[in-house]
DNA sequence: AAGTGGTCTAGACCACGGC
DNA sequence: CCGTGGTCTAGACCACTTC
């Protein structure tokens, strides 16, 4: 009896669950329903309220334990989520603002468009833009995009809105993944003025090729993050 | 009709999938067979088939396509592993060698006995190398351990093996992951006399928290690479 | 002993992809 | 169209944890 063509069933379970948990009714440690009682609850056999949790658990949110409950996790530290600047501000209780150096399409970056999957000549949009935490400028984002792709993300007010938030709700596509080269290297004289630092300053460098949920590079981003200002936090496993 | 305590049938699929995978039989791109087919020729139901192919998938071994099939997933490249600096340089082809700098027990680093776990006064381990390429230095590391947990640590013959070796196969350790703290610096006098470098050259400084299976906090470990030399790459999540 | 998650069966219908 | 994976049922026994 799946109700068909509707959402799946043990999806709507880890919706009620998450919920619960989201709304701190449900909080880290407590048992979730058990899989019998999920099963009775939602009127669904055993092996789909199994499915629902097994997924969870599979994603971090509940914790199984063998013959003793599936838990509520702690709290998840969001190592390693890809985040744009204004999000990972938000996560830290700030608000990003941007101060915008230039924007253009530009047709030479060979590179980059071949990064993009595009014809070396391509159309890209270009957008430079000054990060500002406070006053005080603390990075120097560069960020390229099929300007035949994305006409409108040259018009966005991307001083005080997000570059990711743009693309996923004005453009519809779903960001899913990054490829990241991460190095230090020192501010030239354009950096330092722009920054408002001595030339010479170290930098943390961090380039993006951030891929949409369909597998295709989306964006190219570049960015040059003061130091002692920025600090990137993974987890990485063996 | 599952076979009771023996290894379960569906990782007994998946294991001879993985072995028809590593030994190139079956090639990325190929096909591998369908559920119903691993249902017939293992005698099993199709949930539990299903299973095997469905974990495969999520650890990125194979891919399925709706309506089209399952198929072997192209070689992974290993981003985002956790890796000794003599194993990165071996995956490279490389053969990494260091220059042991200082080597001693030390007590009075309490915040690293923090993050370690430890008393504030813990006896630590300290090992302090330079990596070399070639002849040229490339990196300084420092390495602390709680050395009365491993005592050996401080004898091994960390020249030519890799800290991560020793605790694996001395120890018995198995190392799980690296909770990273990833940022820019630049060389001060000591620094740049080991690495033979200028005084004030941007380097990445990369510290870790390496824990084992068991979730301990096991090795401390703050690296300085050498910028142009060396490239952080990572693939992040949504 | 009671309750939990882990594995498994033998079927079913649906949605999707390629021919 | 047929074969694929995606979802689902209504049960079953086992292994483990808690009491």
């Amino acid at each position: 009896m799946p109700g068909r063509s509707e959402e799946p069933a043990y999806k709507k379970i880890q919706g009620t669950l998450r919920r619960r948990i989201d709304s701190g009714q449900l909080r880290p440690g407590n048992p979730v329903p058990s899989e019998r009682e999920l099963a009775r609850i939602h009127r669904v056999s055993l092996m789909t309220a199994r499915h629902a949790l097994t997924e969870l658990a599979r994603d971090g949110i509940v914790e199984r334990r063998h013959g003793a409950g599936t838990f509520v996790a702690p709290p998840k530290v969001q190592f390693n989520k890809l985040l744009g600047y204004t999000e990972q501000m938000a996560s830290l209780g700030l608000t990003a603002h941007s101060r915008i150096v230039s924007s253009a399409i530009v047709t030479r970056e060979h590179e980059i468009s071949a990064r993009l999957g595009l014809h070396p000549s391509s159309r890209l949009g270009r957008l430079e833009r000054v990060r500002l935490a406070g006053d005080e400028p603390v990075a120097l984002e560069i960020c390229y995009w099929s300007a035949d792709d994305f006409p409108a993300l040259i018009e966005a007010p991307l001083e005080r809105t997000s570059l990711f938030a743009v693309l996923e709700h004005q453009c519809g596509i779903e960001l899913a993944y990054a490829d990241e080269e991460i190095d230090a290297t020192d501010a030239d004289q354009r950096m330092a003025d722009l920054l408002c630092i001595p030339k010479g300053t170290p930098l943390l460098r961090m380039r993006q090729l951030i891929f949409s949920s369909t597998g295709r590079a989306t964006v190219y981003v570049t960015g040059f993050y003061r130091s002692g200002r920025h600090t990137l936090r993974i987890r990485r496993f063996r």
